[in-house]
DNA sequence: AATGAATGAGCATTCATTCAT
DNA sequence: TATGAATGAATGCTCATTCAT
């Protein structure tokens, strides 16, 4: 019994804490900037002393590493699983499209450190383009040349470009959006963009 | 006529300093960051004292600033001369699209600080985007409705999303090619996108 | 009979963990210096948890200073019972130095931690000679008078210098094996020393 | 006119606040020990602000060493000097040995830093021996072979270890006298090392 | 205008020590 | 006794900016 409520509090304990930071950081990043956050900033936000962040993250630049690393999974996981109940490309596009919008719509903080701070540096992108935003890409690559192996899709059209052009329109609706004083739902924007898009590399 | 001479030449050499200045942090801005790279750099790599740069730009942040305005500014005039000689809407957008990834493409440490460094703060995309930017995206969008006035765009679009859409594509062309290994010509992407873009929104 | 071994056997555990603690500290300031030294350091060599230290030792300079205390004392006593068995002075001045160095010579770790570490600050040297230090520096006097006395050594010699300058040579002999790439037996220059200064403070 | 005056008067600027600054560090290391006096601690006794040490020195560890260095190579320079009027080898080892005295008895700061702090750290002791201090024992010993080779030292000693002795004598009068509550002059006891030392090593 | 020495606010990170378990 | 997660004070160093020359 103990060993049970143990194992049910310990590690939490620990995932909190981890979680904590995370989510403070995102808050922090996105208020601040990367550069203008303070670890203290940091800390106090996720409620635990300087020195606890040490615990969790070896440095600064390892939190903002791990923010995107852990979403960045989360929502390919999120988009592969979504797919999966599909069978037509043009649905699954407009799928990705969709949660990759609604993602981000849903946590504004997030989609700034995304659009914004993830952005400002060179070394991060040169990384953050190895991994998993390569993934994404290469997720929406396959989905197209499956669209035109089914011929869907317009055969002569190179997929890797494509797959850029309609990861650049969603993400300038996205950069959009965060910078807008308006409000409106981010995820109402990927209709007005897939249909563009899939009318453009449409077979006639 | 010594007077003369020297107006002639005082004036291009005070221009020359500022000038100097803004060349030299565009290149230690696209090498190593807006955030690590320090005014001493940027003064030596000028081939100026520390304190000249401050009597040319009162912080750090307006050189950054004054790098976006001047090219944002050319840029757009470049693009209107071009557009003048044009008629069609269609060729007016492929025009603008060639001129934008042109001249991203003939500079490519400008094009790491448009891409990458001016990106890393909300503040200053706020500003950005308030700024020459949005002159930028208007110019598509008249460009766009002109298309849509003219029969050659579909009337239901809405020209603000279009331009965004158009823009994103472009933008994502420009960091891609910034960050990949291989070296192609940026500009050579223009045709891919326009024609799907162009497919896209044209009227059936 | 249990509780008779029980004993014989917590006593010896408490005094293991101390006993490892202060070994464990010996090794660690001996290769990092004290104040690079880090008591998780310590914790980890010897085998126990960080906070386990503070339940022998007060503080990390507490650790330091009982592993001169114990030590200074041990060398005390062993110095003490060795001259028993002797009578003349010459020959108890000669065993002080042999002992001397063979204890240092023993262990290099310690060695290390006499000879360097210790004597890092004014405030430790103070105490370090206000403690074991001066008592042994008295017992090299003591000795001395003796030899006076007994009309082998110059009386006009003022005894508290000469103690100086017998340990002086020694401790000088210690600093520089210790830095010394070569290896050789430390004891080995107790005969040198000895040598020459008997015979600077013999009567003729 | 001016440009002597400039000559006159920017030199000594520069090399007056290097110099403030090291004189500040002697203090303030003699007083507080090496690790715990802070740079702020410095530059507040030099009258400078904390980044004005950094023009001059690249770290605090360089400041402590640049201490060292200095202060060496005049002692060995001002030995060297005096020795020239010398030629018996026991007047020129009297006077290394008052030369020594008598300098760390000048500036009891300046002797507690070489006596106490420079000897906190294997890593400093390594240098430190292998820099100037082995000169220093090269210049004792080189005058005792020279004494040997005249005939008036016992031709069978090692002239390197009777050099360590010496040093080694000299130097734990210095450290006695730092630690010393009473006032005395460093300098006489060089009369009476001296008087042990040449009795000790004089051929009969 | 130009210089560059001087300034001093600012901050990531470390680590001795504590304390709830 | 023993643990080790948590604490938070402490500080060397950087660098944008100023200003006397």
């Amino acid at each position: 019994m103990r060993s049970a409520r143990s194992l049910g509090s310990d590690r939490p304990v620990i995932a909190d804490k981890r979680e904590a930071i995370l989510r403070a950081a995102i808050r922090v990043f996105a208020h601040n900037g990367y550069f203008n956050s303070k670890v203290a900033d940091i800390a106090r936000e996720a409620g635990v002393a300087d020195g606890t962040v040490y615990l969790y993250f070896k440095s600064k630049e390892e939190i903002l590493h791990s923010v995107f690393d852990r979403n960045m999974e989360e929502a390919i996981a999120a988009g592969r699983q979504q797919l999966e109940q599909l069978s037509d490309a043009r649905e699954k596009l407009r799928r990705i499209a969709l949660v990759h919008l609604e993602r981000l719509g849903a946590d504004r903080d997030l989609a700034v450190v995304f659009q914004v701070e993830l952005r400002g540096s060179t070394k991060f992108m040169e990384e953050f383009s190895a991994a998993g935003f390569a993934k994404y890409l290469n997720l929406i690559r396959a989905t197209f040349e499956e669209g035109q192996r089914a011929g869907v899709f317009r055969p002569e059209l190179n997929a890797k470009v494509v797959a850029k052009i309609l990861f650049g329109a969603l993400d300038e609706m996205a950069t959009n959006w965060i910078l807008s004083k308006r409000r409106y739902k981010l995820a109402s924007m990927a209709d007005q963009v897939l249909d563009i898009f899939l009318n453009g590399v449409a077979t006639k």
